[in-house]
DNA sequence: TCCTTTGTTGCAACGATTTGCATCTACTCT
DNA sequence: AGAGTAGATGCAAATCGTTGCAACAAAGGA
């Protein structure tokens, strides 16, 4: 039993079926380090099996990204990045100066969410932000000219 | 003297040049009342202008937002939205069930912005964020099934 | 006004993602 | 196991946005 066995029931229990392509991409997902994009993920996946189409690579993120299994999100550099969403949320700071990316915790955002909750009855899926800004360094540099 | 002259200075001053083209898509963004697509502006401009190419609007898109004049952002309908960001910000929350887009007060995210400038030293840009989620209508229904 | 510099434009080609459609296959029920 | 159905796949075409490049035009100074 992989470790994707529970992921697979719930795709199965919301009216999905299973398929070795699927269950590739979920692999891919499940057992990176970071973010991927979709041609990461077609990399990955045609290795296996030469005859993906990377339109089921999409199909298949966004269908895995309405069941809030992944998160999508653009960092600024070409291509949307994907991410497991696991148990420990996280986010990301982006200098757009410098273009470095750094980790933000989600304890800053989860009092957002459970703010915009209370006050306004709205359920905030705080998955996955990517927060654009300057840096501490690029910040001091641009003061300083 | 339009209500432009503001920011045609401000283009100019770092280091850019005011062309008929960019002064309409400007103009165009001004007197906007929503969100507009580059498709939008591309049809409004090419009304005065129809040699306009759509090259053109993107990269003058691109030349405001990196500027902060203009925000980006993916409303999940389509193409991206450009909004003309002014002195009072604000942001939206989107449903991702009944697709309901209601406004959410800068105060909400200016805390946030605030905090993470203190905390980890890093100056966000909190000009227009999309945050999607659940309404408080369809929170109900989906927990009523 | 004329010249020089440098940023901008239009066009075409390209890259990323989405979509329509015919075929296929996982799942369910005999 | 066999048949039916709903959903998934592969392929091709379309869409949205970006980029290289040669021609062009603002801005600034002589
Ligand atoms: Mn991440
Ligand atoms: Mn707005
Ligand atoms: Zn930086
Ligand atoms: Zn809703």
């Amino acid at each position: 039993m992989s470790c994707e066995s529970e992921t697979i029931d719930v795709l199965r229990e919301s009216g999905h079926k299973m398929t070795p392509q699927r269950m590739m991409i979920l692999t891919s997902l499940r057992h990176a380090s970071g973010h991927l994009s979709a041609a990461d993920i077609f990399e990955q996946v045609k290795a296996a099996y030469p005859y993906v189409d990377i339109s089921t690579v999409y199909r298949t993120l966004t269908v895995l990204k309405e069941m809030r299994l992944i998160s999508e999100t653009h960092m600024g550099g070409g291509d949307a990045t994907f991410e497991w969403v696991a148990s420990e949320r996280h986010h990301h700071l982006i200098c757009r100066h410098c273009n470095g990316v750094t980790l933000l915790d989600h304890t800053y955002l989860e009092k957002l969410g459970s703010q915009i909750e209370r006050e306004v009855g709205f359920h905030a899926d705080i998955d996955h932000f990517a927060i654009f800004g300057l840096c501490a360094d690029c910040k001091r540099e641009t003061a300083s000219n």
